[in-house]
DNA sequence: GTCTATAGAAGGATAGAC
DNA sequence: GTCTATCCTTCTATAGAC
């Protein structure tokens, strides 16, 4: 009889890629992309390094997967902060930026990988795509605020894009493995004083108005 | 006779180096790192191909250099834009940022290789090294400025950070070949849209002046 | 005569087409 | 999914410097 697929070993299958991506994934955030070996993914996943290619085109292109999936959970966070948290468009907005460097710089080793570490031409791309996706819901939230009032008019798709950067580049640094250890720990109460220097830029671009 | 190396020769690899390295510019200029072919730098150099790898490592390291020579003309640029220009340091480091975001849109495909293009790991690390000799400048204008008093106290550093992460966000969509020609050309007199958005933010980030 | 640098093509890997 | 084509890298023979 011929070998047809059955519903089990479709099963089978997907549940050892999840193992891969899920060991692969705590890999990366324990200490990043570069120091990421197959091998040892193979290892804790419980499978043989070549089932790996079985499941994946190359390393590369696992990277490109555990990369989307952990900066698609920050996407997804920034977007329920935008939506959930009370008042104006423009505190929904700055509670969201908040969020995001916080959550940054207290998971800093997935959050250097995610924003700067050096890797190849495939993350890269994502990068560039996922910055995209934040200036997305920036924007929007811009265009809220200009409605409502409270954010004064002006290009909403550029000023989002000017916050993407902004955030993203003031956390290189702190998240920098040589700096790593330099940092004092984050202070809770919106009261981190790098936090804090981020967002007043941040709003001060927005509103113009001196804080 | 043993062979020794004469100053002759010395200079004669020097020379070919040279115009490898100028080769190798040239075609990035033209159509960045990624489309870049070794054979054809060497073609132009007027080497062979295996010529180039007595002066360099690998394609990776030629790259590098490539970055850095590009880059540090961009950073000796905006030094003396901050240097030379008129005005207050908050009006030269305006002028500065002007004119970095210009030669960008008047050079993009240079200015993309340079600013986004996802490329090796190598030349990503350089990336990151740039960034912070940009900052470094955008930090001394700040001290000038708030020592002049014309900008108002802050962390310097961080403000700098921002101003280079929401500068260069802000190229990586107008650079990208997948939008060129979409946009329309550079306007001259100060007055070009995108530039104008881009100095609002950051001067409003960094003044908290309304514009 | 000995050693180096260069040319040019083979090898090996990877990406893209069908 | 296979096959082709391209391109980086390495290798070897040769020309030329000392």
């Amino acid at each position: 009889m011929a070998y047809r697929e059955t519903e089990k070993m479709r099963q089978r299958k997907a549940e050892a890629r999840q193992r891969i991506v899920t060991c692969a994934y705590q890999c990366v955030a324990e200490s990043g992309f570069r120091s990421a070996r197959i091998t040892t993914i193979a290892v804790s996943a419980g499978v043989a390094t070549g089932t790996i290619y079985r499941h994946f085109e190359s390393k590369e292109d696992l990277f490109a997967e555990i990369f989307r999936l952990a900066t698609q959970r920050e996407v997804d966070k920034v977007a329920q902060a935008l939506t959930t948290t009370g008042g104006n468009a423009a505190n929904r907005l700055e509670a969201a930026l908040r969020q995001f460097a916080e959550r940054a710089l207290r998971g800093p080793v997935m959050a250097w990988s995610l924003i700067a570490e050096p890797v190849d031409p495939k993350v890269e791309e994502e990068r560039l795509a996922y910055r995209k996706a934040y200036a997305r819901l920036f924007e929007q939230a811009i265009d809220e605020g200009m409605n409502e009032g409270c954010i004064p008019e002006q290009d909403a798709r550029q000023t989002s894009t000017c916050l993407v950067g902004a955030i993203a580049e003031s956390l290189v640094g702190p998240l920098s493995p040589t700096q790593a250890g330099d940092q004092p720990d984050l202070k809770d109460d919106n009261n981190d004083p790098l936090v804090n220097a981020i967002l007043r830029f941040c709003m001060q671009g927005l509103t113009g108005t001196r804080r």
